[in-house]
DNA sequence: GAGTGGTCTAGACCACCCG
DNA sequence: GGGTGGTCTAGACCACTCG
């Protein structure tokens, strides 16, 4: 057994036999703890299919590598939303790398608001359970006042097949088993937001209309809790259309009415589309904010 | 004279009287290049006026400093778009500081898009004359087929004195001088986008439709070379509207289409708005596309 | 006071680019 | 071959939180 555990490639770090842990390449954890010679755990050890030339041709660095390890233990579960992720320093002694680039390594997935660091607390796996992350994924706001979470209602709840079109887009096959779902939503008893979901059926089996009324705060927090499907990132289709019939009775509005259409994949880990959103906004009084950088 | 030529504030470093450079903290390049005692260097220095308390009450981390120096430098036009900035290392030389820190800051300026890093050649201040950077601003996409930059009419440019809503949302006063730009936008000869934009006159003074015809490519890259004027970021507000005859006129539709309203305002270094641009847009073969994260 | 993340330094080596 | 950014390590100290 070398390099305990964990099969990371250490692409870096002397290329040139046995070197003495003072010169050259300082000793590396593993080399102390385990002592084993430091030439162990150079030039390709495994994971990667690696033709041990001088350059590796699928160069990864070890923060990264840590980084999909990091993920990997989010995905499974080890390590659920809200909670505390072990410290910098003991996941450095896990996976026998320097604090510093098990440092990087959060330090991206901070980035990307998969987890969130407390200075003096920890760091923490993110969660749709908050304030901060409420209007992530909502970019509707009053044009006057302040933002806030709007009130559900209910229309349809119910199993069906997969269209042709759902179905591709979630990377699923036609007539696979989905979950629909219509609702509106109100702001200050406005209906403003009329909305149909589909959801992979596998995943999300037992989601029934009692649960979502029950269940007060955004879907996504719902789905993270109840169904262990977290929401990380999402792709929208943004255009202008016109009010039917059905929206316009919902809506309350008059037929024609211009009004935003929406069609968001939500994608959980792995980049795995889990969610297709399709909604209509009535702007007259909110508006879809976005910011350019 | 002491800390050569810069004013920074080390909050970090010992505060625990004259240290020996091999005990503590190690001897900065400061010390050991101008012979000052690390002490010196401690504790407020300048620049942010701190009673000398034992945890300064505005602690700005040395990186941010530097950042803040960088970004002047930008700012000044020391540095012009599409250029080279002086590598990590001569910067650490110049502000007297380790690599690392200079580091840290150019990492957050690359991921505001201020600058951009290509390794090996060294790091180039951020330019709107680049293919990445042209769909940056632009979020209109074609249903179909790959992303190109759409041609430009340009309708109406004249000097005209702001109106109150459009001098409220540049910060200028009512009344001042602004330079007003009507242009449609054709992807592949169809109307697609009706724009109307509004330019502090002050800073875009000699802007005229010549000039604006003749220039091929995106405005930013204009704004950015003949005026010296970067857009960094933009804050954009989107609904959804019906065609007045004006627009529906121009992009040759029926009156009552819907289509895509925005109103961006854009801003450059310092958060200083400099652009107020309102679109329509038509999206019946092309959409809106936002990443949300 | 102990533990956590945050900053700063110093030095080594690697991947990449260009003359 | 020399320069640039990119990775990795090690160690010190600071700011913050909590018991």
């Amino acid at each position: 057994m070398n390099s305990a555990s964990s099969n990371l490639t250490n692409n870096a770090t002397a290329a040139s036999g046995a070197v003495s842990p003072t010169a050259g390449a300082p000793a590396t954890p593993a080399a102390t703890a385990a002592s084993t010679p430091v030439a162990s755990v150079n030039t390709t050890t495994a994971a990667v299919s690696a033709p041990a030339a001088t350059a590796s041709p699928t160069f990864s660095p070890l923060y990264q590598q840590i980084k999909a390890l990091i993920t990997q233990s989010l995905q499974s579960g080890e390590w659920k939303p809200g909670e505390l992720i072990p410290s910098e320093v003991e996941l450095a002694g896990r996976f026998k790398v320097s604090q510093g680039t098990v440092r990087k390594a959060i330090d991206e997935l901070a980035a990307e608001n998969l987890v969130m660091r407390r200075q003096g607390k920890g760091t923490f796996v993110s969660t749709h359970h908050e304030a901060r992350a409420h209007f992530r994924f909502l970019r509707l706001v009053p044009d006057e006042g302040v933002p806030h979470y709007p009130e559900s209602k209910f229309i349809e709840v119910k199993r069906v097949r997969a269209p042709a079109d759902v179905a591709r887009l979630m990377d699923l096959k036609s007539g696979d088993a989905v979950i629909f779902i219509k609702r509106v939503q109100y702001f200050d008893g406005v209906p403003t937001i009329v909305e149909e979901l589909w959801l992979p059926g596998l995943i999300f089996k037992g989601l029934t209309a009692e649960r979502l009324v029950e269940y007060k705060g955004p879907m996504y927090g719902l789905f993270e809790t109840e169904f262990g499907t977290r929401m990380i990132r999402a792709s929208e289709q943004i255009r202008a259309v016109c009010a039917d019939a059905g929206a316009a009775q919902l809506l309350n509005i008059d037929l024609g009415t211009p009004l935003l259409s929406s069609e968001r994949v939500s994608f959980t880990y792995g980049d795995k589309p889990v969610e297709l959103r399709r909604g209509l906004y009535l702007t007259s009084r909110h508006h879809y904010q976005n910011e350019l950088s």
